[in-house]
DNA sequence: AATAGTATTTAGACTTAGTATAAATTTAAT
DNA sequence: ATTAAATTTATACTAAGTCTAAATACTATT
């Protein structure tokens, strides 16, 4: 693990991820930055996006999509997928120690991560108006 | 949804996923059905895998990897998975339900499912042998 | 049993997401 | 300024899966 080295083009990918409120895939990524004016390679993106992940600037979440979304909260936290509308909005509470503890148990593994996708329906999915 | 339709090509593959104990993908699943004398069409394996999976007779598993796994076992349960060698076994023990409503009432979804992948260490690899 | 209609399988083209490579460019170090 | 290392670019390629149209199989009705 070597110093960071932000190039023009990984800092206007990392403030484009850290600027939006959603969750965007390389695709969505690489039309805003056109829409913004830039015009990085197709590598170039993905290249960023694993430089930055590794970095730990971004996070990559693997919903169960077929692409990858980026995130610019790197707290540790875990994810709602609407299965009406496909929003994704973060869920902040962590699953018990205790529940970690006694999977760990049961497998006899060193449980070292656990990623988490809730899936249900969301606030405007359930109340549409009209 | 109308009554099942288990026909030859479904039945040997459906067979194949419950017969094994481990996960396999669906490249994994042709080679199998290709060592055991079948030759199926590429696209016969997929639609089949989506039929029996649409029909609650296996899983489709997304563990972050780049292809899906398909489970024969139903239950309501988990995975983990080393990092070390990719190993998956089996997490049989299910998230607390007072998390779920906790996670229900701070996002205002409706939680209908919840996909949990542990990552870790597994015990042969924890104890290499040598 | 023959016919018509529906569903499934097959083969192969196509799509999507991402990786690999080689040349060109940029950055860093002497 | 020169060399070396890292990065970007353009483009080819791969992996996983979907789509389509023709061929085949199954089902229901007479």
């Amino acid at each position: 693990m070597s110093r960071l080295n932000l190039t023009t083009q990984r800092k206007t990918i990392l403030d484009l991820i850290q600027s939006c409120d959603d969750h965007p895939t390389a695709a969505e990524i690489m039309e805003r930055l056109r829409m913004n004016g830039h015009q990085f390679a197709y590598g170039t993106v993905y290249n960023s996006l694993r430089y930055l992940t590794d970095a730990g600037l971004i996070r990559e979440l693997k919903l169960g999509e077929t692409a990858s979304r980026y995130d610019g909260r790197t707290e540790d936290h875990y994810h709602i997928v609407c299965t009406k509308c496909g929003r994704v909005d973060e869920v902040l509470s962590a699953p018990p120690a205790e529940w970690i503890r006694e999977v760990a148990a049961k497998t006899n593994y060193d449980v070292h991560h656990s990623q988490v996708v809730f899936e249900g329906v969301c606030y405007s999915c359930k109340h549409p108006k009209a």
